[in-house]
RNA sequence: GGCGCGUUGGUCAAUCGGCUAAGACGCCUCCCUUUCACGGAGGAAUGACGGGUUCGACUCCCGUACGUGCUACCA
């Protein structure tokens, strides 16, 4: 076991993202590919933020994408508790030497103060002012305070935050595993709240901490982090901790397939695809979002899909198991840019997945969908029937939608394109055909053989009698090989079928 | 507005100075199949722009444009 550790630290506060199933994905292959360990920490220091079953649904998504975490809330190791709330009363003491160190400050400004400020210095060309170096010595903090009020208003318990005090003038520059040299002017840099006034820390404090007492060695984020890495940065330094500090990556952000800007749920219930792993729903409003799993995605074709939506392996390789990733995947052949998602790739990447599947295992994929529509199929013949229709499936439902007419018979049928040349001839020849079948074998080949004798009986042809059999059997013009269907269903079933379908074009 | 990051076909993307610029999805045509799908063969479609550097630039540098992210006592 190698001394690599990474994390993923999601805030149980929603679904989860598919941008976040895929930094978990990086994390987990980059653990495994160097015989490291993968953490899971739950970051849940907004308590105001804290939604009802949000942890319990990551846990479930990760065990449904095979993501399983060495360490966890739920499977500690020795760098517990896993949980930042757990955590409360590790961070005080950093912050508090920071204070002592002379990098950050107390500030005892309220919500209201700060409301004021920002709308006193709001100007046409600085929309947002900051609380950074030229605002810090206007407010009320242990910078401008005389230390015996600060003391005084220490001891009276007044509420205050804790803010890192921003170097000027320098240069805060790293190394990120994907971008390379990224650089910041800690001139332009705000002073960032530290520890909240309700003792909580922010993830600034947080991650570092954290980062650093789990013995984190690269630590993986979205782009939406990198503006404020240099205060993770400086915060490393000013612990004390700068050897230890990990490698960073920034993982590029993944796009709207339309429009502009990073790609939310509500961008998925307006194009009609899922954008959270699993289907959540919100606690609070009701409202439910839909998930990959329920719509009928494989777990691993899933993972494919996101593996390679802003990496690829240099060559033209598409299909990759989860042995092949661990192997090949790295983080510097992560692309730079963010990708816009595609949901008929994914769609193609899932229909791949199916096809290598053997019938067995669509069978028991496909059950529960045949089930839901109230058939209770034998394995042995829903093996076949998925041997006969997976070229035609892409999601788990298209099993029912390509199949149903396997498991019962036809609603309703396209009548108008039997009955359009319809006449005595060709219902002779069914007829002519269904009394054949006593005398022979009912099998695909032996069924074929009797239908192409009737149709010289007959004299007709192959394009006058095939579709309206198939329609009189499935009902429309799809599905497998008719005679492969009606092997399946039966002798009397088929009858039934070519009856009724005779009554009703003769009727109308 | 400021700052960061990015920019190869409609989308995902290869290329690490030699390009007549791969491949995949999607789209179109044809073949196979008297259904649909699968499969096969073709096709249309790309280096944001302007300057450098160089024998040579998609590849390196600078600028511009555009996109995107951040700019909370949220993560």
């Amino acid at each position: 076991m190698s001394n690599v550790r990474v994390r993923f630290a999601p805030s149980p506060t929603g679904g989860l993202h598919l941008g976040g199933v895929r930094t978990v994905l990086y994390n987990y292959l980059f653990a495994r590919k160097h015989g490291g360990t993968f953490v899971l920490r739950i970051e849940d220091t907004d308590q105001n933020r804290y939604v009802e079953g949000a942890e319990q649904y990551i846990y479930d998504c990760l065990e449904w994408c095979g993501l399983t975490p060495d360490e966890s809330p739920l499977n500690p190791g020795q760098y517990g508790p896993y949980r930042q709330s757990e955590r409360k009363h590790l961070y005080h003491g950093y912050a508090k030497q920071l204070v002592e160190s002379g990098h950050a400050y107390y500030a005892f400004d309220t919500p209201e103060e700060l409301e004021a400020m920002r709308s006193r210095h709001k100007t046409e060309s600085n929309p947002t002012p900051q609380y950074d170096r030229t605002i810090r010595t206007k407010m009320r903090n242990s910078l401008n305070l005389p230390p015996d009020e600060v003391k005084a208003l220490l001891d009276a318990g007044t509420p205050y935050v804790i803010r890192i005090k921003m170097p000027e003038g320098e240069t805060v520059t790293f190394i990120d595993m994907i971008r390379g040299e990224v650089s910041f002017d800690t001139n332009l840099v705000d002073d960032k709240v530290l520890l909240k006034a309700d003792g909580m820390p922010t993830y600034h404090l947080a991650v570092v901490v954290d980062d650093y007492l789990m013995k984190i060695t690269h630590a993986f984020r979205g782009e939406e982090w990198l503006p404020s890495a240099p205060v993770h940065i400086l915060l490393w330094d000013y612990l004390g901790w700068g050897k230890h500090m990990p490698q960073w990556a920034h993982l590029p952000l993944i796009l709207k397939p339309d429009g502009h800007g990073k790609l939310s749920k509500r961008d998925g219930e307006r194009l009609g695809f899922p954008v959270f792993a699993m289907n959540w729903k919100d606690p609070r409003t009701g409202d439910e979002t839909h998930g990959f799993r329920e719509r009928g995605f494989l777990p691993d074709a899933f993972l494919n899909i996101l593996a390679v939506l802003g990496w690829n392996d240099g060559t033209e390789q598409e299909i990759f198991s989860m042995d092949e990733l661990i192997e090949k995947f790295s983080m510097e052949r992560v692309h730079k840019g963010g990708a816009k998602f595609d949901f008929e790739k994914a769609k193609w990447y899932n229909h791949q997945y199916l096809q290598r599947k053997t019938d067995e295992e669509l069978a028991a994929l496909a059950k529960p969908y045949i089930a839901a529509q109230g058939v209770d199929a034998n394995d042995n013949y829903l093996q076949k029937v998925a041997g006969l229709i997976k070229e035609r499936c892409t999601l788990l439902p298209d099993f029912w939608e390509q199949g149903h007419f396997f498991f019962k018979t036809p609603e309703s049928i396209d009548g108008a394109a039997i009955k359009d040349k319809w006449n005595d001839t060709k219902k002779a020849f069914f007829e002519g055909w269904m009394n054949s079948f006593d005398n022979i074998s009912w099998s695909h080949d032996a069924l074929e053989a009797s239908f192409n004798e009737q149709m010289q009986v007959h004299g007709l042809k192959k394009g006058d009698v095939l579709l309206p059999l198939r329609i009189m059997l499935v009902g429309g013009k799809f599905g497998p090989g008719v005679f492969d269907i009606a092997a399946m269903i039966g002798k009397e079933e088929t009858k039934k079928r070519i009856n009724s379908a005779i009554t009703k074009v003769s009727a109308s």
